[in-house]
DNA sequence: TGATATTTGTGCGTATGTATC
DNA sequence: AGATACATACGCACAAATATC
């Protein structure tokens, strides 16, 4: 075990506590400083030691905040009725939503084109971020024919569920009819949303829903955390 | 496009929204706690974005209040028949006044060599603010000679417009006979007055007014907001 | 007019990120 | 590997100005 670095070993208990339990899932880790003091280092061999950990996908840290114990990734069923709410909740997640904003405006050109609207035909915007057990899975950003859906706006204020606000305007069912995927890398924005690092690879998603005379009711793009989702197709 | 600091990112999405037109001249800004859960950020960091742009003169803030995005500096014309309410309106702007001091005293040197009095004369002092869409635009002071208008403070009361005033007591017309411009930077109670910082860039006039003989009628001096004036000869 | 809530201004402390010696 | 310094970011608390009823 001569071989073996000062940051290794202290790499190693750090894993080894997590391993055991003594370090939980999602939970904060000692300070750096903390560390410094326990392991008798100094705070660079300290953080040699948590950045090996975060590149293995094992911490995160977070300027200002502290080093967190991460969580294993999710998969997400990509299906051609996709519903959040259920996707995590069999994923064994507890979902929820944080709006973001929520707002009617013009639609751009190609959020136009996706909703075979008139291009400056005014539509819903609703944006935020969506949670399974706490934690940042996805940004979503959709938005709707405001002229086909007037409450929508105040339906979504309400009831936390697109499916649901979307059935209160009449809507019955709608299906998944395009989806293009790429793979982004985070703004610091969308990084600090989804407790990343700016750089970090995103999944990005651009899909149409489409109601049952396939036409299409909402245009929507989405932001998943590469290390914490699997997009799953099936 | 996205720069290396998550203040600098959002100073330039904020900065995207204003060009695009979300947010328009004049208009109210989200509050900080909004663009706190918007970007996710700690308000410190919504703060650095918004001083960023704030330095830049793109955007005010008033305490209290909120953030507004500021008005492109007006173009106030100095023909020589200058006119501040049609001079605004021509601008666009909707103009008003806010009288701070209004008095009868005996003129100083400066003031009596511009009249053409003798020292010590009595004049009536007008002081007060100028504001286009309720934003303060400058500081005005101005000097008659009370001997000639002896009814001019009471008529300044009520008419809150120099030029009706003066015709009011009987003067028809007057020009602009010779104006002196200076650069000069705000002293703590101007600054507070045009919402400025002390120290932030002001134009300062004075200009001698006369009748249809040349006969000196006015003397005033004003202070304009570098940030939100041209001065404009043609 | 006055009481209350909202919004911006300011300060202090702490934590991580980065660079230099 | 150690020591120091600075920048970026978060968290909390309170003051001051404004808005609202």
């Amino acid at each position: 075990m001569s071989s073996a670095t000062l940051w290794k070993t202290i790499s190693d208990t750090i894993l080894e506590d997590i391993a055991s339990g003594h370090f939980s899932e999602g939970s904060k880790l000692p300070t750096e400083a903390e560390l410094v003091r326990r392991f008798g280092v100094n705070r660079h061999t300290v953080r040699k030691s948590l950045a090996a950990l975060a590149d293995k996908g094992i911490l995160r840290s977070r300027r200002g905040s502290g080093v967190y114990v991460a969580h294993p990734p999710t998969v997400y069923n990509m299906s051609d009725r996709v519903r959040f709410s259920q996707n995590l909740a069999e994923a064994g997640r507890t979902p929820s939503r944080k709006v973001l904003n929520l707002l009617t405006r013009k639609a751009s050109r190609e959020e136009a084109a996706a909703l075979q609207l008139t291009p400056g035909a005014a539509v819903h915007h609703y944006e935020g971020i969506s949670f399974g057990d706490s934690e940042p899975i996805a940004l979503f950003q959709s938005v709707f024919c405001a002229n086909r859906f007037p409450q929508l706006a105040k339906a979504l204020e309400i009831q936390n569920s697109v499916t649901r606000a979307l059935k209160n305007c009449g809507l019955k069912d709608y299906t998944r009819a395009s989806t293009q995927i790429a793979a982004v890398a985070a703004t610091p924005v969308q990084a600090n949303h989804l407790l990343l690092k700016p750089g970090d690879p995103l999944i990005a998603t651009k899909s149409v829903n489409v109601d049952e005379h396939d036409i299409p009711v909402e245009y929507g793009r989405s932001h998943f955390s590469g290390a914490r989702v699997t997009l799953n197709y099936s």
